[in-house]
RNA sequence: UGGGGUGUAGCCAAGCGGUAAGGCAACAGACUUUGACUCUGUCAUUCCCUGGUUCAAGUCCAGGUACCCCAG
């Protein structure tokens, strides 16, 4: 089969081309660039600013070592503009709108999984492939995407909006195999990158001090701190978009009890709930809104298990159906922190059927706005 | 001005004559392809100041000083 590659300049991509290569597969890479620091504007807070080679430029030079040692050829591709029209634009304009997007579902949706699988079958190969932790199974030519074998690297959360069409067209070869083994497998060729780090952050951005990255496209804006349970001020933000559900550092509220998490914002007024302990009803919920669901098989449960962010344990939840795309989840064990513009992902079992985004939150029947707005009808108390 | 109380880290706060607990915050690291959470580590040679008693003082004594409360 014709496979093209995108590898990243890490381990996990190398070791996929190195074992579809292994395979007899006709193998090719595509190195992919989506963000560029000068012309993005992103300044405040990029510890590579000053650097002679930025790290996008350094992951290339990784990518070009490796498929030289892998005797394999590599394109690169750009996607800078499509990264930002689709994933990024999205990204600011829900956090200007007070939520918590994931860039990079965006990025696997739109680029990754649309743009490059694009360019792959424009360059003459049907098939793409990347280093993943997921699974894809083909049962009876129907193909359904499900978990990696190495649970604790499972990627499949990441994936849950990528377009159905696609995963016949997609091969993961770390479906089966460790971490560990991909290291060892690694360092058995030779490549230079077997002990490089695995990289976080938002992906083609890097790992960042998020709040001054944010600065550069969204100004900074203070407003007060507000404890949910008495409306008393607590302190100041410096904008509610820095801030998320569940966030107990960066509030710089000390002092007598604590800690504190945020629990919700008002945009409109600026301001930023916070309530003490990790314990605290107003972090919890018992239901909530899921949009622009994305199905990836055909399978419509009435429960099934889901997880409302990377690396959380499965959660069993009853699913109610409104339309194709718009379902209602419940889960009357109640769970912390579960956040609006993050994503729910929905499992049976190791498959995954799909996801969509968290509209709202619900508790006994109320959204966490009306709760809020509830609560702080009283005035607000100055300290 | 009289009477009472309190001054220990950025913020709360233990300590009661034997060599400065703990929490919050902050910072650093680990974890992590989002944002977070979590975990681990660091953070007062010194207790408002000056004297004194004592082998030994944050702790006792004297004076000063700052703030708080009640009187006026």
């Amino acid at each position: 089969m014709k496979i093209l590659v995108g590898l990243s300049g890490g381990v996990d991509s190398a070791v996929a081309a190195y074992l579809l290569k292994a395979q007899g597969h006709e193998v090719a890479c595509a190195f992919m660039r989506n963000w560029d620091s000068s012309l993005n504007n992103d300044i405040l807070g990029n510890p590579n600013l000053n650097n002679v080679i930025c790290p996008q430029e350094s992951d290339y030079n990784d990518a070009l070592i490796t498929a030289e040692a892998l005797g394999l050829p590599l394109y690169r591709v750009d996607f800078i503009k499509e990264y930002w029209d689709e994933v990024f634009t999205t990204f600011l304009k829900e956090y200007d709108q007070g939520r918590t997007p994931n860039p990079d579902i965006l990025c696997n949706k739109y680029i990754k999984f649309n743009s490059f699988i694009n360019y792959a079958q424009k360059m003459g190969y049907p098939y793409v492939a990347t280093g993943h932790y997921a699974k894809i199974r083909n049962k009876d030519n129907h193909f359904y995407l499900a978990k990696a074998d190495d649970l604790s690297k499972d990627q499949s959360y990441f994936l849950a909006q990528i377009p159905q069409s696609v995963l016949s067209h997609i091969i993961f070869p770390l479906a089966n195999i460790t971490k560990s083994e991909v290291r060892r497998i690694a360092s058995e060729l030779n490549l230079n990158i077997a002990k490089k780090k695995d990289s976080t952050g938002i992906c083609f951005i890097g790992e960042r001090d998020f709040r001054e990255f944010l600065k550069n496209y969204l100004p900074a804006k203070t407003g007060d701190i507000i404890n949910i349970d008495n409306n008393e001020v607590l302190g100041q933000h410096q904008g509610v978009m820095y801030y998320t559900i569940g966030q107990r550092k960066g509030l710089n509220i000390g002092g007598p009890g604590g800690p504190w998490f945020v629990v919700g914002k008002d945009v409109k007024q600026n301001l930023l709930f916070v309530a003490e302990n990790q314990e605290n009803h107003w972090l919890y919920s018992d239901s909530c809104l899921i949009t622009d669901v994305n199905w990836l098989c055909m399978l419509r449960p009435l429960e099934c298990n889901v997880k409302f962010r990377y690396r959380q344990k499965d959660h069993p939840v009853i699913i109610k159906y409104i339309t194709e795309d718009k379902i209602m989840l419940s889960y009357p064990q109640m769970i912390s922190s579960v956040t609006p513009g993050q994503q729910a992902v929905l499992y049976l079992d190791d498959v995954c059927l799909g996801g969509g985004v968290i509209m709202d939150v619900y508790n006994q029947g109320k959204s966490l706005n009306e709760r809020l707005e509830g609560a702080t009808n009283v005035s607000i108390r100055k300290k």
